[in-house]
DNA sequence: TGTACATCAGTGAACGCGCGTTCACTGATGTAC
DNA sequence: TGTACATCAGTGAACGCGCGTTCACTGATGTAC
């Protein structure tokens, strides 16, 4: 004869029934805003529908007002997400957000892996098109990351190598741009292959003249 | 005592009532794929309202399934629309669809005029955001455009400069649709400015290098 | 060339679906005593 | 530490607006004779 105590470990019991802890709030507040970063990158300003962001968090979607005041406010902190999420990815691996070169930075904005993944990309390249047509404070956003991004450029470079001109950085940032985004628009993936070896090698050989 | 004649001419009496004449359907179903075109431009490829697009034609939203089968079908026909449209006039001027020169071609591409009034202009970088989360028939439309507009800038190469391999000029391609989508998704008009100015740079040298 | 009739482009009311938003309700959390 | 109560995160039905689509109707076009 044996006794057996199960344990039912709170934490998992609140997940699966109904929690609704402060801590687990802001892990669901959290949830949603990164799901919606990776859903508008994906598919655009206009894409988030609240029923099918909710269930995809978990949630159902009544709950949605608890975090947001209407689908509106939370496009707007979720553009801003979808920028420091995509810029930590941009420069290069998860985990330092400090590009290791510029050549680096360029040929890990130029990959096929970039190319194939815009929901955790960047995304002045992901929204860039969208943004054109949206408001000023979403294009105020757009225009802090690119000049950070030009930065990022300007200090990936050796010691040796002269420095960048402002405008020269953002020109390289404009070649990225445009030659992701193409990569990504294009049919054949022979010619979206080519678009960014094409695209990179622009890119370095202005980097170095 | 006087007698006056009215004379009421047929064109104008059926285009101010009710006309319904073969050459003017065709007229109307123009001018109606014109104004998409142009609005998809501008606004993105769902950004069609099927009352608002005949309301700008000067007809009724009801009349419109005369001219076609569904929104979709018409957002298709539009997409091939904006592209052709948009070829003329980014080849330089909306007479002539040969540039004069690559620089010619380059110069017009990331001009003001150009940034400012996408409705009249490329669709490869008012749409390529777009496309790049579209079906695969848009983005054969894109490919072909893209190529076309690739070659447009070898054939403006003078007779003395080397050829341009196609690679390049397909990169060459991504600097000016990165160039013109991130001036227009800028705020800052002196930061636009320099885009424009510091990619224009970047693909001339680019040219003749 | 004139007359009768069929066609069909265009009109505007109405329909119905999708989706953002609201609301009454549930039950765990967290605080007051 | 235990008990009572207020709070509020989450649920799911219901609402209402926007918009694509349909439809009965109008009257000019264009054709048959």
């Amino acid at each position: 004869m044996s006794i057996i105590i199960l344990i039912v470990k709170p934490s998992l019991k609140a997940r699966s029934s109904m929690g609704h802890s402060r801590a687990e709030k802001a892990e669901h507040h959290d949830r949603i805003l990164g799901l919606a970063a990776q859903r508008i990158r994906e598919a655009g300003l206009d894409a988030i529908n609240v029923a099918e962001l909710m269930r995809s968090a978990g949630l159902t979607h009544g709950g949605f007002y608890r975090h947001f005041a209407s689908r509106e406010d939370l496009v707007a902190e979720a553009l801003a997400r979808a920028f420091t999420d995509g810029a930590a990815r941009a420069m290069g691996g998860q985990e330092r957000n400090e590009p290791r070169s510029a050549g680096h930075f360029v040929r890990g904005y130029l990959s096929k892996t970039h190319r194939d993944d815009p929901g955790h990309g960047c995304a002045i390249t992901a929204l860039a098109g969208d943004i054109g047509r949206a408001d000023s404070d979403a294009k105020a956003i757009l225009e802090t990351h690119l000049k950070a991004g030009a930065d990022a450029l300007s200090r990936g470079l050796a010691e040796d190598e002269p420095p960048l001109p402002h405008g020269k950085a953002l020109a390289i940032m404009a070649a990225l741009v445009g030659g992701l985004t193409l990569a990504r628009a294009v049919g054949d993936p022979h010619l979206s292959d080519l678009l960014l070896r094409s695209t990179r090698e622009l890119a370095l050989s202005a980097l170095s003249s």
